[in-house]
DNA sequence: TGTACATCAGTGAACGCGCGTTCACTGATGTAC
DNA sequence: TGTACATCAGTGAACGCGCGTTCACTGATGTAC
């Protein structure tokens, strides 16, 4: 596999001409390898092709250039959560529940944004627009939960940032603890959305958000 | 700080005399400060006053000893939800709920064990014994969930398999976001034990298996 | 259109560092008799 | 009780390695005039 023949990071003599995007991608690559840990500047700057003081030129140190993958991974995921959702149409409890099969499927299909994100313990404070991002994909839910709740009348309104957060929770204790590949995750018994799934409906049945056998 | 003088570890002469232990704990530290990555044998030898070559007479490689690490997290971490299981006393609920914030103290307590045995992409399989301790502190989730599902009549119990799966994802998800201390978590309007209890009854609700406002 | 110049992205060599790992060794401990 | 011996835990020196980081540099690009 050979970086210089994929997504057009051609390289054409002395200047790369992409170079960010190389390490961006390179990142990526040895992220989903070996987890954020694994990762260095040098093999970045080696799966780009250029010399090992290249990257300095871009990214401070290793840590910005994780940073700036789980910035563009909050990206992703708040428009993929926002996809799922799509408004709440055509039904908000099928939309809610769509919003959680986003979170999995995210977790599954792009782990290595999803380690730069969550597991690598990176200082967002110290990464302007990193916290920024995460909150968008928060606000996601945080919307969502609002639009469900408003289908009750305003005595039974349950906290819609409440709501979100054990939404949130719940995806996000799912995903980390049976949706990640790491050889280490304990078999299920059903697919992860499933659960999922029954879990957000037990929580919504509770609020009188949703129908079901109680 | 001295390793020497802590815990009964006094180095007599040539033979270490506890090294093992040493080394673990000096692990735990090094965890504490700088997350499971960060983690060197080198260095753990230099925290327990030995020599680099040291710690190979008792552990393969660094996996190994967060393995050991891990496996003792998870005994404490069985011990510690079983306390507060109680063995269901003195009201099932509520010896729910206490197993809850007791997951929840563990994360925020117990910082390095509990990096050790969720975030160090540790693999189980390779590590004899660490499933089975995971198993362990699962099952005393999964016997509580049992014998609160069993307060219902049989035709209306939930599988309690499903149950204990929601409560622990629903509180790891919490833990792994809103209680570690990492700079980059998000500020919370509540506790996140409150969350937790919230959250918990709710779905308990939902299942017909503790009254509440529905 | 051409030329001079400024800017900037990437070079490549070099450095010090800490780590993992090995090895023959040695000091301490325990045990057989 | 003493002695010889086996066992074993820890030594310390050494090695190769890859990383982070720096530096003066150089080739390419763009722009002013």
């Amino acid at each position: 596999m050979s970086w210089s023949s994929q997504g057009g990071f051609e390289r054409r003599g002395y200047h790369h001409g992409n170079l960010r995007e190389a390490l961006v991608e390179a990142a990526l690559a040895l992220i989903a390898d070996k987890g954020p840990a694994g990762f260095t500047i040098a093999e970045a700057a080696r799966l780009a092709g250029v010399s090992p003081a290249a990257p300095y030129r871009h990214f401070r140190d290793a840590e910005a250039l994780i940073a700036e993958v789980a910035l563009r991974g909050f990206e992703r995921f708040t428009a993929a959560l926002a996809a799922a959702w799509n408004d709440g149409k055509p039904q908000r409890v099928r939309a809610f529940e769509s919003v959680g099969r986003a979170y999995l499927a995210f977790a599954r299909d792009e782990p290595a944004y999803y380690a730069a994100m969550f597991e690598a313990r990176i200082d967002f404070t110290a990464h302007p627009g990193l916290s920024a991002a995460a909150d968008h994909a928060f606000g996601v839910l945080r919307e969502a939960a609002e639009r469900l709740a408003a289908a009750l009348p305003p005595g039974r309104r349950p906290p819609s940032l409440m709501m979100a957060l054990h939404i949130w929770a719940l995806s996000h204790g799912i995903a980390s603890l049976f949706v990640r590949a790491d050889p280490s995750r304990r078999k299920l018994p059903m697919a992860p959305e499933e659960l999922l799934e029954a879990g957000v409906l037990l929580y919504l049945q509770s609020l009188g958000l949703a129908g079901g056998p109680m």
